[in-house]
DNA sequence: TATTTGGTTGTTTTT
DNA sequence: CAACCAAATA
């Protein structure tokens, strides 16, 4: 961070003008537009500090909005450094973190119990799972994960239930009419475990300041400025919550780079800050042009790449820089070669003194799976890495057990977390014993756990299973009484201790022992967490909030990223999006292969193309001094081999600013074709060659097979096609790309099949 | 009821 | 080549 050393004396006079414009600006709406590496974090701590320090304005009636706890956590820390004192009073947060906070004074409002759950992905799905089955709708012809995707879309467009099935229910989609059955069910299923997803923390906060102006009044009295980061990534719900707020005064500060959005998929509106102006009149728009970080090279590349998208904003990044040294484009073998040349140049750059240690380096790629690959090769060298994202933490299935025992004893309503944990360790409550309960519970119309009381005297409950059921009852309720009194960290430690979790782990076999260790480190992180009560609940009656509600909610919200130790002497490995606030000074891009990064689906539609290089152009603007890119003749994905041609984006890059390179294990091989007298596989025009830095011009699309050609005709979701055998149907999925492209088709005749498009012959029409 | 087996499935990206 | 899930068996 070269940034921060120069906060340390934050005089106004360290800013170019635009800088200080935006930093200066008192009162109105404000959108400052700030390309990537132009130093918008200190723009935003810098006018928090002069509106707290100049114009007088107490920490308490700021709001400021981040999109990770890492980014707020930064925010906080530089504030209070510019300050010389804590921000006290000021709420800076996700726009996720500070919805759940807001819920949980109000929860009442909107029905709910303060000691709310927060469902993460997986819980949610666990759920649409449920109701599914409950309703009859068949996961194998509706892909829950799909369902779930629609729900979560609808509800960050605002959607309701009622409004989704209303719609749709009698539609001629017959997808849209399995959501419309399972949305309003899935709903009532969360509210009944007093229960709200991540969607809802947004959702029901826009309701909560809809239907309760009171509440309202008292908060956009109370955030007089509302400051917001990563603007371009909002969605509808995260506008109507800051517009809510902002509306009453208009102070509102944006910051954005509409270059940068790369959340389209999750319902980001690039609108929000196209109609930014629009929405609030006398916006003062302020431009930050001026990259601080990268060399004149790289930024040249980023530049020429993010050129090429005809949706967006015209502007162009300077820098003072140098040219610096040029970007490297390295061809290798597989995805095994290609870890090997990447963990080989970063020791290089290291021994080179290019890098003065491992935290200087950073490998981006587009999809987790990719770095399975990348991690072997780093462990084999020996080389310290950590990887941010993929299996997360808190989703591994032993640390997700202790937590479904604690949230089920700070929320007896929580079923899900009933069911998962009733019979861990074993009590002789299967299947049959949960299906009886769930059945008098449902007719009881109350939580599993208060059905166990219920189910003492009912016959209907196997004799087996009611000895089980009163023990574990027993155990939640003993707990209960003890997370009064207790904090999280010695609960947690009883609670795994009694019961016996770590032997019970370890006797798992060679995975249990890491298991193990996982459990006792969450057993740590508890013991080191301090709600900041005080913060947290000021002006609050402090009796209905437990610390371990506390932690349930801190654990639900934060991320991986949130962890990532930034100063950790190792190589971070992470996704392309996880990269996006972050800088390295030197930066693999991996895997830039036509079909992989672009994704092939990105294809389908312009926009997801644009999507798609605007991820790559935030790859490139994360490197400061030196920038690698490289690709893999040959991939190992899904379980088979995939022939593999350069990503159209490294193209994109002007050859003037490239040395290409080939890594030595191709070389050999190379060298080895030709003293046979044959032509190096894979090598042909399209191809960059050897040492010499020039491109050859495009592919001919003729030297590539038919079944690997992008530029074919694609299928599509919903297209009608016909079949030779099968008659004619409708595309329900597409899934793979070029030789592997699958499609499922459900046909009018036969019903849901799944083929191969190479074989299948199908042809397009009704 | 618990465990094992075999078969199927799939790869975006995340708060 | 996983990981995950359903039915079959102990």
């Amino acid at each position: 961070m070269t940034a921060s050393a120069q906060l340390a004396d934050s005089p106004t006079t360290r800013l170019n003008p635009e800088q200080r414009l935006a930093v200066e600006h008192l009162e109105g709406p404000l959108l400052v537009l700030a390309g990537a590496g132009s130093g918008k974090t200190r723009v935003l701590t810098m006018r928090v500090a002069r509106l707290i320090e100049e114009h007088g304005v107490p920490a308490e009636r700021i709001l400021a909005v981040t999109f990770t706890n890492k980014a707020a956590g930064e925010m906080k820390d530089r504030i209070r450094r510019l300050l010389g004192r804590e921000p006290t009073g000021a709420w800076i947060g996700t726009f996720h973190s500070l919805g759940a906070r807001l819920l949980r004074r109000h929860a009442g409002l909107i029905g709910f119990d303060s000691a709310f759950t927060i469902f993460d992905a997986d819980q949610s799905l666990r759920e649409v799972k449920r109701v599914m089955a409950q309703l009859g709708v068949d996961p194998k012809k509706w892909q829950p994960k799909a369902i779930r995707g629609v729900i979560s879309d609808a509800k960050n467009r605002l959607v309701t239930p009622e409004d989704y099935t209303a719609e749709h229910n009698e539609g001629f989609d017959p997808f849209a009419r399995a959501v419309a059955r399972v949305f309003p069910e899935y709903q009532r299923g969360l509210r009944a475990q007093n229960a709200l997803d991540f969607d809802d923390l947004l959702v029901s906060t826009v309701d909560l300041f809809d239907r309760q102006p009171e509440v309202l009044a008292r908060y956009q009295k109370r955030f007089a400025f509302v400051l917001v980061d990563e603007y371009q990534d909002t969605n509808r719900a995260q506008f109507r919550f800051l517009e809510a707020i902002a509306r009453a005064h208009g102070n509102l500060m944006v910051v954005g780079d509409d270059d940068q959005s790369i959340y389209g998929w999750r319902g980001a509106d690039i609108r929000n800050i196209l109609d930014f102006e629009a929405t609030f009149p006398g916006t003062r728009v302020v431009r930050l042009e001026t990259n601080y970080r990268s060399t004149d090279t790289i930024l040249q590349a980023a530049n020429a790449v993010i050129r090429r998208n005809v949706n967006r904003k015209e502007k162009t990044l300077r820098t003072d820089r140098e040219a610096g040294p040029r970007i490297t484009l390295a061809e290798t073998a597989d995805e095994v070669d290609e870890a090997n040349w990447i963990s080989e140049r970063v020791e290089r750059l290291l021994v080179d003194g290019d890098i003065p240690g491992y935290r200087s380096a950073a490998v981006l790629y587009r999809t987790n799976a990719h770095s399975r690959a990348l991690e072997d090769a780093f462990r084999r060298r020996g080389m310290p890495y950590q990887i941010v994202g993929g299996v997360r933490f808190y989703e591994r299935r032993e640390i997700q057990d202790v937590l479904a025992y604690l949230r089920l004893i700070s929320n007896p309503q929580d079923s899900a977390a009933f069911e998962r944990v009733v019979n861990l360790p074993r009590r002789g409550v299967g299947d049959t014993t949960c299906a009886a309960l769930r059945a008098l519970a449902e007719r009881e119309g109350v939580g599993l756990l208060e059905a166990v009381a219920l189910a003492q005297d009912s016959s209907e409950i196997p004799t087996g299973g009611r000895r089980g059921l009163e023990r574990f009852a027993a155990l939640i309720q003993d707990f209960s009484a003890r997370a009064g009194r207790l904090s999280v960290g010695p609960l947690i430690e009883e609670l795994v201790r009694e019961l016996g979790l770590l032997e019970h782990l370890r006797r798992e076999g060679p995975e249990g022992e890491d298991r193990a260790d996982n459990v006792q480190e969450l057993v740590a992180g508890a013991m080191e967490f301090e709600a900041r009560m005080g913060d947290e609940l000021e002006g609050e009656p402090s009796d209905r909030f437990t610390e371990l509600d506390l932690f349930l909610q801190q654990v639900a919200l934060v991320t991986d990223l949130d962890m990532h130790d930034a100063r950790a002497e190792a190589v971070t490995l992470m996704t392309l999006h996880n990269a996006k606030g972050l800088e390295y000074p030197a930066v693999f891009i991996a895997g830039l292969e036509d079909g992989l990064f672009p994704l092939s689906r990105a294809y389908d539609e312009p926009s997801g193309l644009e999507e798609e290089r605007r991820l790559f152009y935030v790859g490139i603007t994360r490197a400061e001094d030196r920038l690698f890119l490289t690709w893999a003749r040959e991939r190992r994905r899904a379980g088979d081999f995939m022939i593999c041609r350069l990503s159209p984006f490294a193209e994109d890059v002007p050859t003037e600013l490239v040395d290409v390179e080939r890594s030595p294990r191709l070389q050999r091989e190379d060298e080895a074709y030709r003293a046979q007298g044959r032509r190096p596989r894979a090598e042909g025009p399209g191809t960059w060659r050897g040492n010499e830095s020039r491109w050859e011009g495009p592919p001919e699309p003729d030297d590539f097979p038919d079944d690997l050609n992008q530029d074919r005709a694609r299928l599509v979701r919903g297209e009608r096609v016909v079949h030779a055998t099968f008659g004619a149907g409708t595309i329900v999925e597409v899934s793979g790309f070029g030789r592997d492209l699958k499609v499922v088709v459900d046909f009018d005749s036969v019903g849901l099949k799944r083929l191969l498009a190479r074989y299948a012959e199908l042809e397009r029409g009704l």
